[in-house]
DNA sequence: AGCGAGAAGCGAATCGATTCTATAATCTGT
DNA sequence: ACAGATTATAGAATCGATTCGCTTCTCGCT
């Protein structure tokens, strides 16, 4: 592939008038200009990104990591930032990983080798320790946790209101009457886990309905955990008539174990899960569902990120809140078993 | 962030030396390494990847386009390439068409400007003028296309042996007696519609049923363009009993077109549906379909890719098919109305 | 003692761009 | 016609690594 000094040999000019060509800068005379260009056409030439990227010290790239492509959540959260991003001619680089902290760790460096400009975060779950040799990792890059962050943050942080959305999906199952409301949390370790399980706590406080210890269980982001956790809370006697799930995987994996369970939804149980996806209404029930604005915190969250680049260094950490909103389908209903779907309303 | 010659300075030593510690080779005797490795530990060092890969000619990155990072079938064969070329260290840049030929474009030329050492294209729908200027676009970057590729592919290619899914998938509904199947296809500008539509053909013929161009649509990669297909087939009298369906996101769309039109599946038409997703058993009715193997698609092509830049350069363009599975749930049944699922095979 | 081999480390060129400075050429106004 | 400004181009330093060749030093062997 053609370079910039071959194009100024070949032409018997300098390569800083090639240059001033390319970049459109400088003073070129419109002669000059003509000849190189159809040069650089018929050389098919492309400036090489790691020599510019290394003589500005900037790479023109941001680093995005997600804890799971495969979740449609993710990949929507992803071109959010991506639309946002490519309007200002930034490029994305886009790691996965898988939610294992060494995957992520490994990713964290690689940003940090490629001198991204600037790294977006859905952390993978870990502990406080890890959490904290982050910033060693990346250097002084700046970073922005997105959709999840540490419970104490230490950037900038961009989040679902999830106090709110636990709390608005919670007291839509109080409202129909129901009174034994299971949860299906997610760990504790970063805040959205958190902030879920305590907006369902303060709905029932509110109602002065007793908190059940045994109607809360800890899942992960998997199928798997959420089949599992809910075969157990339907062997308790009596078991839970409604259940708020706090992500998507478990809120299938519910569903295979209602399935098996041989309950029925919302007959048996009403259920209200989390982070809306596209099938959702083609399932059986259609899902009631917290829609979490996954495509608006990947370019809010861009947007902050943007804000740190251009000044605002030196600002305290900044946590900014997207409201979530209750999309009500056919899966929940009044205890007693007669159908309940009600208005779909805002949280 | 520190440089090596910051780490050299402080030391008092030459970059040479520091560089020989770094990647392990030259004679450094084990005090001096030591004592380097000290500095580089307590410096955070991370060798900037753009000044390596500028040096060395090569990034140790592979681009991988895909045409939709939300459907989950592009993002397991994105983490089928990921897992193999992780493990030889290799780091994966992905983009997202979003099947427009500018976006792709777009990323093309951004790949060959960071000097990718490979390239894996899902492409886009797209003329056969455009598919031809894709070597302009990248250069002399070794490229492979995966799942999709042109009629007349120009380099090496690693695909599903569609026209034996499709055959696969059609022939099941004849077998169950189905006589008027209609087919959601792709357009055929890639070969993966052609050869899908070609099995569907050819199962026809094998049976000497008439093929009935009326029951022959072309859809897209999209939920609506299966909705707005369905709705024109059932329109038909009379209409047709079972359906196969080219990809999982008309899939979709017609199972809302089902609902709207009030027919009921399998009672009163069949479905199967190719590129299996992992929610498919919780659908009602949980879906038959052809399963491709995605996961497996995105390695085959990445081990492809990797042969191709160690030697191997000046052969012909190859091409590799890998099997597809026919995975039977409860969407297909014999056309009276008879239950009919049947046990799994392969195709 | 002399010689060569190998070890240990240094210095400089290089990759492909950008950009500052210097210089040559042209123009402007009086 | 000439000082001074403006325009057009060339040259060289620079970014952060790698790597080749060179020098110096230490041994071991005869």
């Amino acid at each position: 592939m053609a370079t910039i000094s071959e194009i100024a040999r070949q032409l018997e000019v300098s390569v800083s008038t090639v240059s001033a060509v390319v970049n459109r800068r400088g003073y070129v005379s419109p002669a000059m200009r003509a000849r190189v260009e159809q040069a650089l056409q018929d050389a098919q030439y492309r400036p090489n990104d790691m020599a510019r990227g290394l003589r500005l010290g900037q790479s023109h790239t941001i680093g995005l990591m997600v804890p799971d492509l495969t979740n449609s959540f993710f990949a929507r959260l992803m071109r959010g930032a991506e639309d946002y991003l490519a309007s200002l001619d930034f490029r994305l680089l886009i790691a996965d990983s898988r939610e294992e902290w060494n995957r992520q760790r490994e990713y964290l460096i690689s940003f940090a080798g490629r001198r991204t400009d600037g790294i977006l975060l859905v952390p993978c779950r870990s502990t406080d320790e890890q959490i904290a040799t982050i910033p060693q990792l990346v250097g002084s890059t700046p970073l922005v946790f997105v959709d999840r962050s540490p419970l104490r943050p230490i950037v900038d942080s961009v989040l679902a209101d999830n106090v709110r959305a636990g709390y608005a999906a919670t007291n839509h199952l109080l409202e129909l009457g129901h009174r034994r409301i299971a949860i299906l949390s997610e760990p504790l370790d970063l805040l959205n886990g958190a902030d879920r399980l305590a907006g369902y706590k303060k709905a029932l406080r509110a109602r002065r309905v007793a908190l059940d210890r045994n109607l809360i269980r800890f899942g992960g982001d998997t199928e798997d955990s959420g089949y599992w956790c809910g075969l157990e809370l339907f062997k308790q006697a009596p078991p839970p008539t409604a259940v708020v799930v706090c992500n998507n995987l478990m809120t299938l994996g519910l569903l295979g174990a209602l399935r098996d369970a041989r309950l029925e939804c919302p007959r048996d149980v009403s259920i209200i899960g989390f982070d809306d996806f596209e099938w959702c209404p083609h399932l059986s029930p259609p899902l009631s569902m917290v829609r979490v604005p996954a495509a608006e915190l990947g370019s809010a969250a861009a947007k902050a990120l943007m804000r740190r680049l251009r000044g605002a260094e030196m600002q305290s950490p900044e946590s900014i809140l997207l409201p979530a909103e209750l999309v009500l389908r056919k899966s929940t209903a009044s205890p007693g078993g007669s159908a309940g779907a009600i208005a779909a309303r805002k949280s």
